[in-house]
RNA sequence: UGGGGUGUAGCCAAGUUGGUAAGGCAGCGGGUUUUGGUCCCGCCAUUUCGGGGGUUCGAGUCCUCCCGCCCCAGCCA
C-alpha cells in the first residue's frame, strides 16, 4: 500500500496514516468490543462502520470482540444478535470471534505478576467504606489499611478470591497506584471482584472476574490490536489503560477516544433501550421505532443506507445531536435507486368512471423503477371501479391544491385522463363515491393533443387489489431531546402516543405475486413487507415517507 | 476551589509551515417531470470561526485572559 496516496478524513485515520508511515506499524488492527448484554443500535454501527471500515481503507484487520467480563448481565441471546447484526451490516471479522473471558487465565497471571511487583493487593473494605476512602473530586482519598500488606499475604489472598473462600463484596483486587491523584481512575482502582454467578461461557470456572479497565488494554494487547478506538467518557481512563500495560512490559496499543453518536428524537443508552422493552413500550427489541440496529432492520432501513450515514456523521472529538433528518435522507436516496415501486391506497375512497363500460377490464402497463429501466414493467388490471386516496379529493380545494376536484382533470398513473363530474356523501356528509369520466384517447396516461394535466394520483382496481395492513411509524418521541422532562420524570413522559398508527389499505395483486421486499408506494413513502404478514394478509411498515413539498407548505 | 475534553451556519463537519471560511443535511427560490418523489440550477457564515486582548503586512489557525457545554467520586462498560 502507498501511504503517500492515502488521504485522512478524520482524525483518528490521520493518526494511523503517520503511524504507517513512520514504520511504527507494518498494518494495523482495530476492534469492535461490544459486551453482550444488550442489542446493538445505530450509535454501535457509527463504531463499527468506524473499526471494520479503517481495517479495510488500511488493509488491516478488525476483530469482532466480545467484552464479557460481567456474567451478570450478559447473555449468549445477546451474542447471537451482535454477530448477527455485523454480519447485516456487511463486516466480517475472520475466522473466528474473540471473547474476553477466552483470556481470563492469561490475566490471572498477569494480575499475579503485577502482585509480585507490589503493583497490586486485595483489599477488604467494604464498597461503603472504599466509597469513602477515595474521597472526592476536590479532596484526595485516603489509603485502604490493607494497601501495605506483604506480596506474599497479597499472594495468598488473591488465590483464596479465586478458589471462592470470600463472598461477593469481601474482597476484591486494587491496582496500588496513588490515592490522592487529581484523576479518580487512578486512585487504586479495582482489578478483580468477586461475582459468583455463572457466565455464558466459562460457567462456574471463575468466581473473580476482570473490571473493564483491568481487562480492557489486556485484551487489546493480546490480540495486537494497534488502535484502541472508544468513545469520549474514557478519556479519563486512558492513563490507567497505560499504567496497566506499562506495568506488565507488554504490547501497548493505542486507545483513542470519539465522539458517541446522539440522534434526535431518540435515546441510545441501553438501559433505556431495555427499559422501553422491558415496560413494553414497544414491541421488542426490533420494534421498527427503536433505534437497534434490528429495529431499523425491520423498519426497512438497508445496510448501505446506515453505512452512508456513518460516513456522512463524520467522526470528531465534539459531542453532537445529528438530526434524525440525516438518518431519512440515507434511507430514501438508497431506496429510490432500488426500490420496486407500486401503487397502494391508504385510505380508499371509491372513484367510479361512468363512461367505462361494465364488466370491462384491461391489462395496463406500469414501470417497476423510473431509475431503473432494467427493472421492467408491470401489469395492472383497470376496470370501471376502482379506489383513490381520500386526501386525493377535495370538494372544496385551495388555489395550489391540483388533484381530483369537481370539474378538474387529473391523470390516473399509468391509465387513464379522468374529470371529475361529481360525488356522493352519505347522512354524515362524508363523500363516499366520486365520478368521473375518462377519456378513451388517453390510455397510458398521454393525450395525443398535448393538454396538460397538472395532477397525477394513484389508485388501485376496487375488485383486483388486496388488503394490506400498513403500519405507519413516527418519531417514538415527541422531543427531540427526550430526556427534556420535569424534575422528577424520565424520558418516558416524552413517548409519541401516535408513532404507531394502523391502517388497512388496499393495494395492487402484484404484491402477491413479487418476492420483493421494499417498495415506495407511489406519492406516499417506501415500506418494507414485515415478517408478520401471512398469506391471506399482507403487512408493510412504513420506512420512511416521500418528501412532502404539499403538506410542507401547509396547503 | 480537582482532573479530562470540547466550542466553525438550524444540524453534522473540513480547515495541519498563519495568506483571506470545503462539503453534506435542513431551509428557501426556480427549472424538468406520467410520483407535489427523483434529477438539475441558484441562495444560505465576509459587523465570520464562544468572547476580550495581543503578536503580525495578514489570525479560525500563534500567545494570553475569560466564558459556555460535556465527562469523571460503580466491586458497570
Amino acid at each position: 500500500m502507498n501511504y503517500e496516496d492515502l488521504k485522512a478524513t478524520n482524525f483518528i485515520e490521520e493518526i494511523i496514516i503517520e503511524d504507517l508511515k513512520s514504520g511504527k506499524h507494518k498494518s494495523i488492527c482495530t476492534r469492535f468490543p461490544p459486551e453482550p448484554n444488550g442489542y446493538l443500535h445505530i450509535g454501535h454501527a457509527k463504531s463499527i462502520c468506524l473499526n471494520f471500515g479503517l481495517a479495510e481503507k488500511f488493509g488491516g484487520r478488525c476483530n469482532l470482540r466480545f467484552d464479557d467480563t460481567n456474567p451478570e448481565k450478559e447473555d449468549t441471546e445477546y451474542v447471537e444478535s451482535i454477530k448477527n447484526d455485523v454480519r447485516w451490516l456487511g463486516f466480517s471479522w475472520g475466522e473466528k470471534e474473540f471473547y474476553a473471558s477466552d483470556y481470563f487465565e492469561k490475566m490471572y497471571e498477569w494480575a499475579v505478576e503485577l502482585i509480585k511487583k507490589g503493583k497490586a493487593y486485595v483489599c477488604h473494605l467494604s464498597p461503603e467504606e472504599m466509597r469513602k476512602y477515595r474521597g472526592t473530586l476536590n479532596e484526595p482519598g485516603i489509603e485502604s489499611p490493607y494497601r501495605n500488606r506483604s506480596v506474599e499475604e497479597n499472594l495468598l489472598m488473591f488465590e483464596k478470591m479465586k478458589n471462592g473462600e470470600f463472598e461477593e463484596g469481601e474482597a476484591v483486587l486494587r491496582a496500588k497506584i496513588d490515592m490522592s491523584s487529581p484523576n479518580i481512575n487512578m486512585r487504586d482502582p479495582v482489578m478483580y471482584r468477586i461475582i459468583k454467578s455463572n457466565h455464558h461461557r466459562t460457567g462456574d470456572k471463575w468466581c473473580i472476574y476482570p473490571s473493564y479497565d483491568w481487562a480492557h488494554g489486556n485484551e487489546d494487547s493480546i490480540e495486537g490490536v494497534t488502535h484502541s478506538i472508544c468513545t469520549l467518557e474514557f478519556e479519563d481512563h486512558r492513563p490507567l489503560y497505560d499504567w496497566f500495560l506499562d506495568q506488565l512490559g507488554v504490547y501497548h496499543s493505542r486507545q483513542i477516544e470519539f465522539a458517541r453518536l446522539n440522534l434526535t428524537y431518540t435515546v441510545m443508552s441501553k438501559r433505556k433501550l431495555l427499559k422501553l422493552v422491558q415496560e413494553k413500550y414497544v414491541s421488542g427489541w426490533d420494534d421498527p421505532r427503536m433505534p437497534t440496529i434490528s429495529g431499523l432492520r425491520r423498519r426497512g432501513y438497508t445496510p448501505e443506507s446506515i453505512k452512508a450515514f456513518a460516513e456522512k456523521i463524520g467522526v470528531s472529538k465534539s459531542n453532537s445531536t445529528v438530526e434524525y433528518s440525516l438518518l431519512e435522507y440515507c434511507i430514501r436516496e438508497d431506496l429510490n435507486k432500488r426500490a420496486q415501486r407500486c401503487m397502494v391506497v391508504l385510505d380508499p375512497i371509491k372513484l367510479i368512471i361512468t363512461n367505462y363500460p361494465e364488466n370491462h377490464i384491461e391489462y395496463l402497463e406500469a414501470i417497476n423503477n423510473p431509475e431503473d429501466e432494467s427493472k421492467g414493467k408491470r401489469k395492472i388490471i383497470f376496470s370501471r371501479e376502482l379506489f383513490v386516496e381520500r386526501d386525493d379529493f377535495r370538494e372544496v380545494p385551495d388555489p395550489n391544491f391540483f388533484r381530483l376536484t369537481p370539474g378538474k382533470e387529473v391523470r390516473l398513473q399509468h391509465a387513464y385522463y379522468v374529470t371529475c363530474k361529481g360525488f356522493k356523501k352519505d347522512d354524515e356528509g362524508n363523500v363516499i363515491e366520486i365520478y368521473c369520466e375518462y377519456d378513451p384517447d388517453s390510455r397510458g396516461g398521454w393525450s395525443s393533443d398535448g393538454r396538460k394535466v397538472k395532477g397525477t394520483i394513484h389508485w388501485v382496481d376496487a375488485k383486483a387489489s388486496i388488503d394490506v395492513e400498513l403500519r405507519m411509524y413516527d418519531h417514538l418521541f415527541t422531543k427531540e431531546n427526550p430526556d427534556d422532562v420535569e424534575e422528577g420524570e424520565d424520558f418516558t413522559k416524552n413517548i409519541n402516543t401516535n408513532s404507531l398508527v394502523l391502517k388497512n389499505g388496499k393495494g395492487e395483486l402484484f404484491l402477491l405475486e413479487t418476492d420483493e421486499v421494499h417498495f415506495q408506494f407511489l406519492r406516499v413513502g417506501y415500506f418494507k413487507k414485515d415478517e408478520d404478514s401471512k398469506d391471506g394478509k399482507l403487512i408493510f411498515n412504513k420506512t420512511v415517507g416521500l418528501k412532502d413539498s404539499y403538506n410542507k407548505k401547509g396547503k
